[in-house]
DNA sequence: TATCAGTTTAGAACGATTCTAATGTATTGA
DNA sequence: TCAATACATTAGAATCGTTCTAAACTGATA
């Protein structure tokens, strides 16, 4: 698309024909969680053979650019979220699915960081069971 | 130790040379976060060479035990806590330090967890600036 | 359109972890 | 007490996600 080489641009990434592609599919307005391995499965799936290393290198450059969020989930995997708001998440270890908490939470009763340090961020996991 | 050997028997643990030594070192009552490498260290300084698959095989072991448990923290590594209460955790991941926030904290504002589904825990991660 | 910096790629390398299969040791029960 | 055996340990190979390498390719620019 058009509008995706412009974004592309817009964040100092040449718009090449795998970032393009990649870049469509995450980014269509849709949040989504992907390890390098799933997209891989699905750009296969929509005809898109994409090395593994250019899988790597694009969630990368798109991480660096702030297109994409780092999620701190212990699973082996990195998982890539394209929502880069603060957000928290279900997760289904069962399932190893992450299901994005898109409310509001506080959370009452933190401790004071140790000295010098600051806090940058928290982050809710919420376990589910089955 | 005498009690050691106890406590793993108690385990159903046979307090074999290695599993008393590891385990004099993590339960000595001063809660540890451990990765397999950062035990394997510590082992070499006081002078017990204890083989990786084996330090591996024994913190999994504690783990299956409910001795250890183990950390939500992405970062390449599986930390494992001795303190096995249900707690949360600073971490400054320019320091690759884990701290135990041992006060109890509230989460409210929580959604409703998909169908079907239960909540089984909430893991809270402030993440430090610096 | 030639140039060149940036990109893609296959395959090698890497690092944490797990597996294998041979050797060693704690437990048991006679 | 000791032999039998079930369980543990180990070195090194294998595995798996990820990163690196270096050669080929391509988008941008002039």
């Amino acid at each position: 698309m058009k509008d995706i080489k412009h974004f592309l641009r817009q964040n100092s990434l040449r718009p090449t024909k795998q970032r393009v592609i990649i870049a469509n599919y995450l980014f269509d307005g849709v949040n989504k969680h992907v390890t390098a391995e799933t997209l891989s499965n699905k750009l296969l799936k929509m005809k898109a053979e994409i090395s593994l290393a250019t899988i790597y290198n694009t969630l990368h450059d798109f991480y660096k650019k702030g297109l994409l969020k780092k999620l701190m989930i212990n699973s082996e995997r990195i998982y890539f979220d394209t929502n880069t708001e603060h957000h928290h998440h279900f997760y289904s270890k069962k399932d190893q699915k992450l299901i994005d908490i898109n409310v509001d939470m506080k959370v009452s009763g933190l401790p004071k960081p140790p000295k010098n340090k600051k806090i940058n961020k928290i982050e809710v996991l919420v376990h589910l069971d089955n």
